[in-house]
DNA sequence: AACTATATTTTGTGATCACAAAGAACAATA
DNA sequence: TATTGTTCTTTGTGATCACAAAATATAGTT
């Protein structure tokens, strides 16, 4: 048997119209994402590209371009692995999430019109529902839409890839996080965030993310937790 | 005779110990970031990978790579070009950065050594004596190489691939920029960034590094120099 | 049993080729 | 002259191969 812990990928349907390599990236990024690779885990081209049956050509292009969000990491051999996990950095990237992400929100505010206020409401509404039925799985993808549905009203996107990246570096501790929360009560920060919205205030707003923020992770924020996730990093590198 | 506009690359030794991608990627970065090519300007691999001398294979990595980091675009076409620039999305650029940087020097704060600080008013000192010579290009360089020194002290780095990206971004227009400007006198908020270090005082950090950046392209905040950056890719374009 | 030296396998890198789709050049038509 | 239809060329994509370096397994030695 190998050593090496197994990778379950979820694949999904292929369109024809998109090409390979694209198909590829799409599906690495959600298996990072989701946290199917474990971090410290180290991929290899011909692993993957039997796992996905393609030849290694759509696979090395995938991992340079996840490489370069950082969504994995080339170690000095060369080889790329699912980036390891400190407390430390996992601190820095909720930080920096914070700051880019009200930015951002601040700068949307001015373009955000009738229309999408109403979706954006609409998805406040199945936020809620989800949290009732404590569905936290269906909970952060809501969550992340809504933000993006926020973010995206700004016509002159720069903000977006960067906060993208900072999510996909989170994204597999967040599944760790979440896994391990039973009875976290999320104050509904987006009905404030609607509110100041509906007034256009630009600083009522980034308050309200930033709290949104703040608040989806203060449970990951105990010693104990953080922990795990370093544990959980260290065990896949031997 | 050919209807594109020729490039300049400016050809770099290449170290044996390192990858022909990673060599093609340096010169290609540094070619978007000095502006030798025009924004609008699409690129072939073909053509690229006979100007350089190698296979048209490290080309495709490196583009894939530098598209991944947005300092190139990737058409409907699936052709890749230098991205033109708008106004807008040229102060929205400038918002990221004085939002990011100055979060990213907060962070750094506590972190700075005495050795850093001494590097720091080292490379402060450095660009008064450029700016003296008025040798413009210089400065950009020195002030550069400032405020990622100062970034770095923070051990657990997140921010930086992101501030690179949006210097990447801004890198072509820089130049047209700083091409435009004669009598530019620079206010040195670099001594204000120092004894905002030495008295540990985070606020006064960001307001430095805000007025370090802001200043920096007040001149380029003009409608007619953001005009001409408009011009300029729409020219290339045809 | 622990360590070192050797042999074998695996891996990333880069080159080359085939092919379908997009682009350009050109001819024919209105 | 403007426009459409048709060739011919160029281009990105993806597959396959060669090779050197790294990793792993194996044998040899103390």
């Amino acid at each position: 048997m190998d050593k090496k812990s197994p990778i379950k990928i979820t694949l999904t349907e292929r369109d024809g119209a998109v090409t390979i390599t694209q198909w590829v990236y799409e599906t690495l990024r959600g298996a990072v994402m989701n946290g199917q690779i474990l971090p410290g885990r180290s991929l290899t081209i011909r692993e993957l590209a039997t796992l996905l049956d393609v030849s290694p050509m759509p696979i090395r292009e995938a991992l340079r371009q996840l490489s370069a969000e950082k969504a994995l990491e080339i170690q000095g051999n060369r080889r790329v692995m699912v980036p390891k996990m400190t407390a430390m950095k996992f601190t820095e990237l909720y930080e920096a999430r914070i700051a880019i992400e009200s930015h951002a929100a601040a700068r949307a505010l001015p373009y955000i019109d009738k229309a999408r206020f109403m979706r954006l409401r609409s998805l406040d509404q199945l936020i809620n529902i989800a949290q009732e039925e404590n569905n936290l799985e269906q909970i952060s993808i809501l969550n992340q839409n809504f933000h993006r549905l926020l973010y995206t009203a700004n016509p002159h996107q720069v903000t977006l890839p960067l906060i993208e990246s900072l999510w996909l570096q989170l994204g597999p501790f967040m599944r760790l996080a979440t896994s391990k929360l039973e009875e976290h009560y999320l104050i509904d920060r987006h009905n404030e965030a609607m509110t100041a919205i509906e007034n256009q205030d630009a600083f009522a707003l980034q308050l309200a993310i930033t709290a949104d923020i703040r608040e989806g992770i203060a449970f990951a924020g105990t010693p104990e937790l953080l922990h795990s996730f370093i544990e959980q990093s260290h065990m896949a590198a031997h």
